[in-house]
DNA sequence: CCTACCGATCGGTAGG
DNA sequence: CCTACCGATCGGTAGG
């Protein structure tokens, strides 16, 4: 959003008032948030490959075209950094599993049903895949494998966001789980399920045969039950 | 096996032979095998905690009740230490593996039947929670989230044991999809399959109401299809 | 955002 | 295994 007001200003009346209002600085300016965002986006990255302790904070501004120092004029510290990436990633996670559920009600009611729980079950599947393995995938795989670093606080506020990620597969695996689609205590399933997901960006390789659909296709067959 | 050279030479003629048949300072010495255990206890804990890079050799040591420079007595550095948690791990998981199934096709074999591939299933599943949340269960996690600190050489033999480990579930598994109790590409299958038993150590609380073999019945509720 | 810098910590070693 | 130590690196800051 951020990016939207910063945009909207437009920082280019300036050939047409060439003497009175100079450059200003906009060129600069609006690098302000671009900064913010592309130290996220080089955070993100690094933290996932290298892990956040063995990740210093020369790596990132260096790996930003920055200087030693300057990470610290955008974020308070090495662990605001982290959080921030974590809680970027949740928002977005949370915005394309909203939007991927919206889409497909939308389609369905277009023609004229509703979706079943398997319906909402692929789309939330295939809409995980696509926030873990998809464009800009990194930062889902710090929040899941680099937590323990967040101090308890910063905990806490990526887990309310993380509850409300989860919140929306709830009624959906109880629905499966009602009609015998899916199996084992539900508690213990829905750990698995996400267990079985959330492994997948340890060993996909984009380059390799299996695509998203794929993989979902996969998901579906292993864990449902056919209703008969 | 280092354990037995050492244990096999004295050192310590020097009183002479006073009384003939003293302690021989055994304790001390059976030692000298025993903190390098401890080391690779501790180290173990420790990284599963805190993460290979946040762990301070200092820490280790500290935790060994040693000085900081004594663990570079018994590892070469601190990576090595890694490796050898890791591969100390392997070994064992493979050994009690290969135990379990021993013992289920004795038990069978007693009973005059053989085993089915569902009945092998559930032996692996289960025996690799016990790995994965038994007793000493710190040694696989690290392997599972920390191998991205190996050396490319450390990496390779890990991967050897992890191969071996993975191989004996290969048929087992084929043969499930084969009878159609385990649908979707096999391939796909099997790392998913890892995936929801692997999750368990960063969810698992032995404390909490489920037990390892209530997990084990719903991995085998979630992912099999009856035969009728 | 950069320059210049600081105190703390870290992996590792020599020599016993 | 301990003592004593070293060079390197790290997170972070003051002041512009």
């Amino acid at each position: 959003m951020s990016i939207v007001t910063e945009l909207s200003e437009p920082s280019l009346h300036e050939p047409v008032r060439r003497a009175r209002g100079r450059p200003r600085k906009a060129v600069h300016e609006r690098d302000d948030g671009n900064r913010r965002q592309e130290l996220l986006r080089v955070a993100a990255r690094l933290f996932r490959q290298q892990g956040f302790a063995a990740t210093s904070t020369r790596d990132i501004a260096s790996a930003a075209g920055m200087r030693s120092g300057s990470p610290f004029y955008h974020f308070e510290n090495k662990e605001a950094l982290l959080a921030a990436v974590m809680q970027e990633g949740m928002q977005s996670a949370l915005q394309r599993q909203a939007a991927a559920m919206a889409a497909a009600v939308d389609l369905a009611a277009a023609q004229g049903h509703t979706l079943s729980a398997r319906e909402c079950f692929r789309v939330l599947v295939r809409s995980h895949f696509e926030v873990l393995l998809g464009p800009d995938s990194d930062f889902i795989p710090v929040m899941l494998y680099e937590w323990r670093s967040l101090s308890p606080e910063q905990r806490g506020e990526v887990n309310r966001l993380k509850d409300d990620y989860e919140a929306v597969w709830v009624p959906v695996l109880k629905a499966l789980h009602a009609s015998g689609e899916l199996q084992g205590e539900p508690g213990l399933a829905r750990m698995m399920l996400f267990g079985a997901l959330n492994w997948s960006a340890q060993w996909y390789d984009p380059a390799r045969e299996a695509t998203l659909d794929d993989l979902t296709r996969s998901v579906l067959q292993l864990f449902l039950k056919t209703t008969t």
